[in-house]
This record gives structure tokens, sequence and C-alpha cells, in this order.
DNA sequence: ATTGAAATACCAATTATTGGAACTTTTTTT
DNA sequence: AAAAAAAGTTCCAATAATTGGTATTTCAAT
């Protein structure tokens, strides 16, 4: 790797390499980073910014641009975003009252209870934050929604594995050794068993400062007709407000959220009626 | 490909035929696909309604899960958008705005009406304030593009609700309770509804001290060419200087600014010069 | 348990992507 | 006005991803 040495005092940008596994995913990180900018750009600084080679963007951009995603101002040579693209975000937004309505369960939930509320789904091995509604105290822990955190460690983690069999939850957890995030983590498989079973005897889970130190959460299943629900609500807060003992004094808003949400999960099938709403 | 009649009326959708010139162009048609449901979809429903063989549709969407762009629903195998689509639709839309035209529609309507004025989108359950641009005068709410606010108490947010089907006003509505904040605050379902009816006959709507006390807002849809719009303009100001009366007579101006907004968008889709053939 | 429908894995043929090097156009400098 | 520099663009063979028919698995409903 190390060539001949470089008189260069070496790239000052920052490397930020377009993570994409496939290449339509690259393009979609391109469209982020595109997404993120209020100006027109070039071709040759989101090359430096992205790391991506020259005639590798300029026919990204290209492909973009001929299908309507980005727009060019014919003048000066910069990119900038398209009709199409606006359009699809419009839509997208627009139409998406099922976020929408999870969220705002959220939001009441949060108001209930005075503390930040997510809600979370198993995504792959590990569980991921769909939605966050953060609580109005100043002292907040920053987590955002997208982000993920390991099962073993967090509530809304138990109460899937809780939901699992015995041969599923094996296969998930062999994977990897428990690492250990706080000196309260879990990292012994037969002492997770056990809680696994306590968490299916109270239907509730609790994370008492097993993935960040003076962080505490219980979640909660919501509820599905057919019983394996992958979705979470949970409640977080810092120690210094929220025991284990108060936490669970919160299980009955909590519960109400999960049956609010439950019942949004159940309306939100597409029927097969193709009837246009007119 | 056209087989023996069908009795049976059937396909009531046209094939839809996804075209990509390319992998990458295709799986944005997709996108366009999901972005228009207000539903979670499955598989096979997709499949049959976009003629892409279901191995091909099970890795794209396997793919763009993966990735966070969609999300699944593990009780039920159906598809939604995910958080990562979500943010890139809102930053879109947020960092959009300063281009050029729209800014300077909304500038000199703030010159026309001597308020403040923003351009805003449905996002989730909140409106969002896309662009603002500041009264002269020195009494001002602060508000500043990037913030929320709930649907039911603002006027952008009740002309988005009359815009849709009420199985979808629903959905976002039914779920949670209307919080109240102000006295003001149209807290009721039914009352809502009857207020949302009221903003379809009229083509405009009103937030009089609903959200923030002292606080009127008047806002109407920018209308859009090809099917509903994820956009309006309002102007705001303390009841002090604008009653509702005088609101009223806003809306010549306000319509005005939303034309011109809804030309920004038509014009900036004309130029077809392109040697593209197909 | 059995069944049928939907979802997923497999994989060889096809097709797209990649980026170094060379070339063209625009912009800046002399 | 010419030369130099910088940005944009084209070429193309090696590489890598996509495609979709077929086979298999999983799920829900008898």
């Amino acid at each position: 790797m190390i060539g001949p040495m470089k008189s260069v005092p070496a790239p000052v940008q920052a490397p930020l390499e377009i993570n994409g596994d496939t290449p339509t995913l690259r393009l979609f990180a391109l469209l982020e980073v595109v997404a993120s900018k209020d100006q027109f750009f070039s071709l040759q600084s989101l090359s430096e910014e992205t790391n991506i080679p020259k005639p590798t963007l300029h026919r990204m951009l290209q492909q973009l641009e001929s299908a309507g995603l980005l727009e060019r101002n014919g003048d000066n040579r910069q990119y900038g975003t398209g009709v199409r693209l606006r359009k699809l975000a419009e839509n997208l937004l627009l139409n998406d009252t099922f976020h929408g309505a999870r969220h705002s369960v959220l939001r009441s939930l949060v108001n209930e209870v005075g503390e930040s509320c997510n809600l979370t789904a198993l995504s792959g091995s590990e569980v991921m934050y769909l939605d966050r509604v953060e609580t109005p105290a100043p002292l907040r822990f920053y987590l955002h929604s997208g982000s993920r955190v390991p099962v073993h460690c967090s509530a809304s983690g138990k109460v899937f594995l809780a939901g699992m069999t015995p041969a599923q939850r094996q296969r998930l957890l062999a994977h990897a050794p428990l690492e250990a995030f706080t000196p309260k983590t879990v990292t012994n498989l037969d002492a997770l068993e056990e809680e696994i079973k306590q968490v299916k005897r109270q239907g509730f889970a609790l994370d008492n400062e097993e993935f960040l130190p003076g962080l505490l959460c219980v979640a909660v299943l919501v509820p599905s007709a057919n019983g394996r629900s992958n979705l979470c609500v949970a409640v977080q807060a810092p120690v210094m407000r929220l025991t284990p003992d108060k936490a669970l004094g919160l299980l009955p808003a909590l519960h109400r959220a999960a049956d609010a949400l439950s019942r949004i999960e159940r309306d939100s099938a597409a029927p097969l009626d193709d009837r246009e709403s007119a």
C-alpha cells in the first residue's frame, strides 16, 4: 500500500468514503450527500468530497441527470436536485400517514410519561430505532432513529429474544460473544436465558445500565394478531430520574401505547381492493 | 402475451412496467411506486403491480431493507418506507428551498402582505417548516425553518388533512388524543372533521391561536399538476396586527404566491432538448 | 398432519459498473 | 492572444452485479 513517499502533505479533506456494498446503494449514498447540500455543486468538488473517482462520478451524475433525478445549471456546470427527486420526496412524506400515526402515538406517550420514548424493531441481529420522541427535560441521552443497539443489552432486544424459540435465539446469539458495554451488561449466556424467561413471564423487559451507564429502559412488545411481532415501544431515561421501581409504574401507559400501535398495525396492511382513493 | 379472453375484468390497473434503462434507475422507479403507497405492501402484490419477477423483486426489496431504506413488518411480511428514506426525503425538501425562485417568491409575498410567511410540508404527523421569511415588523414569533408543528392545530396541517382521504386522515389522527396547546386548540375529532370539510370547501385554512397564544395563521395549498401536493404557503402574524377578518383579505396575495410556486415546479420540468430517444 | 400459496435460495448467462489513461473544453494566467 | 491549468468528458477491458427460471423452504389455513 505504502508506495514511494508522496511529497504532497496528503488529503486535507475528510475521506467520507461513500460506502455502498452494491452499486445501487452507492448511488443512494451519493444522493444523500446531494440532499444534504443547500447549494449547487460541481463534479470536481463532489468527487473530492466523496472520494469517488471522477469518471465514475461523472457517469453516476449523468445517469441521475438523464433520469430527471438531478438537474444541472446549464451555464455553469453545476448540479442540483431534479423535479423527479423532489416529487419523490414529497410523495413519500405525504403518503406516509402510517408512520405519522405511529409517531403521534409515541408523542403522546412522551407527554404522558415525561421521558423519551422510542419504537424499535429487530433488524438482523440488532435492534433498530424506528422512531423516537425526546423528553422535554434538558438532561437527555442523544440517540436517534436509525441507530442500532445489540439485542443482549437492550430492553427491546430482550423482548424480541423472549418471543423467539430457543433455537432461533441460539442462532442469533451464537454468532458473536456477548459484548460487555458496561459493568452491568449480562455477558453470560445462561444468565441471559434466565432473564429471558423472566421477561416472558412478566411481559416486559428492563435494561438497567447494561448498554449505556446511567441509562435505564423499559420495553414492551406491540402485540400483533399473529403473535410474532417485530415492534416494541420503550421508555428511556437517565437513572437519575427513572429508577427500576418507578419504571414499573410506567407499564400501564406503555401497554396502552402498545395497544394503540397494534391497532395501527392492524389497519395498515394493504387490502385487495385497488380502488383509488378518489 | 395476450392469451384467451379473460372473463374476469381482473387486472384493473395498468401493468405499469417499471422502466429502468439501468438497474439503478429501475430501483428508483420502484421506490417511486413505494412512495406513492399509503399502505404497507407485500412482495406478491408489488410483483404483480410492477411486472417485476418475484425473485428479482425480492432481492431488490431485501437490498433496500438492509440499507434501511425500507422497513418491514416482521409479523406480516410487508414492506413500508424506512427511516433512512424518510430522512433523505426530509433533507431533500429542507435544503432545496433556498434555491433561487422559491425563496424569492416568499420574499415578495412578505413584501406585499407585510407579515412573516413560510413554506411548509407534511412530514409524518407533523408539519415541517421548509422556509421562512420574516416580517420587518419588530414584534415577531420566532419560528425557524426546520421546526415542526402538529397537524391538528396549524393552518398548513389542516390544509394537508383536507387533501387526504377520510381513511388516511383517520389513521393519522385516531390513535392519539389531540393535544391542546392553547384554550383554542380543537381537541375534538368530530369538530376537527367539521373544520376540515370547511377547509376543503373554502380552499384555505386558518389557525386562530390554536397552537401559540396570540398567533394567527392562514395557509393555502401550492397546487401541483400531477396529483397531490405536499407544499403549503402561509402567512403568520400576531393577532394584534392580524385578525381573522383581515386575514381573508390576504388570500388573493397568498393564492398568487401559491400559483407562482406551482409554476416554478412545472417549469423546471420542461426542457426536453436531450438527444435522449427513450 | 396436510396442503397450497407466498417467500426465499440457487446459479449460470447476461449485463452493468469501475476507474486508469487519454482527450476535450473551459477558465485562468501570463 | 497564447499558454497553462483545471475541470469535464470519453474510451474500454477487467471486474462485479443483476437477472429470472427453477427449486426449495416457510407460513397459514385447513
